[in-house]
DNA sequence: CATGAATGAGGGTTCATTCAT
DNA sequence: GATGAATGAACCCTCATTCAT
């Protein structure tokens, strides 16, 4: 028999166990098949359950897309967490910098294909306010830390300009590298750094 | 009463019209709308013509996304021509280089704002198979052929690499550029030089 | 072939027919399976047109109440049109005027059984305010204008309750009456008109 | 503990509690969504207990509406019990005798909003087989025995046309009254019985 | 060729009801 | 008995496409 505080509890773990479970669904086939072409009775198919459940955990295909794009953000952030410690950014060499941050955020994308597809979300009606925007605005203010850090003479502005396009860069490239066969990867990653890197030396101080 | 000559021709002359007018409704739409949220009749309003005659003209939806890409891809090639001409390309300082190939696209983009609703389509089945895959390898090809003037020390694979890098950074920033303000974009469009510049720079011979 | 001016004055005419057929056939559901369990998907069967057509007329289901609420108003309005002439309502003897208002009344009730699922909605938001509204209004008016005539020594507010208490009571037994058998019928429209008799009476000047 | 006897009859109270504790709640729900906008889920949480409870206590939705009218028709019943006590019905005043019979009635649904959402319930799929029919034919019973005392004259099937008369026009003016606000109560009860007195006099002996 | 009404499969979502716990 | 997650048929509505005129 259940303990009165052990059952609420299991109930909501059992819960969050679904949610998770319906959000890797939904990862998948908006990883296949793009946000706007996906069905909630394919997500809630892929989920294993009913669409009925579905909507028990989700109030609206949308709100899937939403709770997925923040599932993603934090599991980002945890992802490379350590990476943007300012302790030693400032006497790091450029390219250990790089690959701190690069590298785990690439594997974040390879371990997550559905991500590009929120991350991108061309279809929305205005212009920016996508699902990925907590996305984007988590990465930005870290590589504008980071800016601060390595390149003191920019002003607040160009700071602001810079990480954008670095971030923006970023996202470009990672479709690629992600739709890369495994063996081919190494190399696109490589070129994504050079690029990086190619714009970021001339601002390092 | 038209030559029995003459009206073959005549109506084919008008039928292009048609299509052209089509395709500039579909490209105005698709811009404001996105693909997937474009609908065959929204496209037939702005046209002026009936959902029936359109279908006269395009098999399908996806069919004048195909020919919206394709006039696309025969007017940028048109909008930069002569940009690319081999002739001097080996003398040109690096930064006029860039302000050659980048202006004109530039431009180009930001004159047909509907391009970018094509040029990255999120939601097509295949990986990379979008109706920009004409555009794209438009723009590849020549981007190669420059690398092969500029940057003669790379091997086959290696260029069509950098190439391929290139026009996705191109690909990536372009919409923030189009997107800003007209007061920034000039500045959005030094970045975007800084990136092709830096990547550039190291394998220029 | 057709003048110009023939066509769209064809086309539209065909629409309004379809608009009307539709009407019909939701006039003829609504009655039979009330407002809430009818389908839209029948209605349209039920007019033999396919689920789309249907919305090509009416935007949804509610406008399609909506408009029958307001085809049953002007249909009733012509339905006893001059029996509330003003003229000789003073002089005439008040059987013969209940006869007058009542005896239209009651056909069109006979003859439109759909009126009653929509003009008693219960399951409508706001307390009154359903499609009913503005044929309840359309009887209220006239009635009130008859008591005008026939009863001067109500004030104005106690000519608009009695107006509205005759109105209440008419549309109270009106399906009764229609749902009897034919050979009932004239037994319990006789019936309604003791009723209204009974309250009219002491206020007839 | 409880005794072996006592277990069961204490069982049978709780449910008895829960299934009233139940249709309080469904009539609030009722009264406010109307018949068929109310859900069974709503019903459940206004009760206080789970969905699957409400239906260990009730088959069906329509069944929680028919046991609820059953209690409406038990609770009117009680409600004006000894007004219609046979015993002084001949040789009351005819104002007097409605008071009697009305003013029980109109308390009863002032206190009870939720009963005219199942008194009239108009989505029903037979002419007149609604959860109604029991409380109406309580009414209807009363008022005929009424009849037979204070119009003898009638014969049994003009009784029974003119009992199922008067209750009709009650229940029509019931919703105005009760939706009326407080102050205004008062007048709209007198017009009330102004037209039953209306339609009683002649008939009374 | 043009038209635009017509089509109908399918999408997102709801809700009465069931069932494993 | 109680729970509440699970179910799935059905609803309202959309839109790419067709076809009679």
């Amino acid at each position: 028999m259940e303990s009165e505080e052990a059952r609420p509890r299991r109930r909501q773990a059992r819960g969050e166990r679904r949610m998770s479970e319906i959000l890797d669904a939904a990862a998948a086939v908006f990883a296949e098949q793009g946000y706007e072409k996906t069905t909630t009775n394919a997500v809630a198919a892929a989920a294993g359950i009913s669409p009925g459940s579905l909507y028990q955990f989700f109030r609206s295909k949308e709100a899937v897309a939403q709770a997925l794009a923040d599932r993603f953000t934090v599991q980002m952030r945890a992802a490379h967490g350590e990476a943007f410690a300012p302790a030693d950014l400032a006497a790091m060499d450029l390219d250990d910098l790089i690959d701190r941050v690069v590298d785990p955020l690439v594997a974040f994308n390879v371990a997550n294909p559905g991500f590009k597809a929120l991350f991108a979300r061309p279809d929305m009606p205005p212009g920016l306010a996508t699902a990925a925007g907590p996305i984007q605005s988590a990465l930005l203010g870290r590589v504008e830390a980071i800016l601060a850090v390595r390149a003191p003479g920019l002003s607040a502005p160009e700071r602001t300009r810079s990480a954008r396009v670095l971030v923006q860069i970023f996202q470009a490239m990672t479709p690629v590298v992600v739709a890369a066969p495994e063996d081919e990867r190494e190399a696109e990653v490589r070129e994504l750094k050079k690029v990086l890197r190619g714009y970021l030396a001339p601002l390092d101080g």
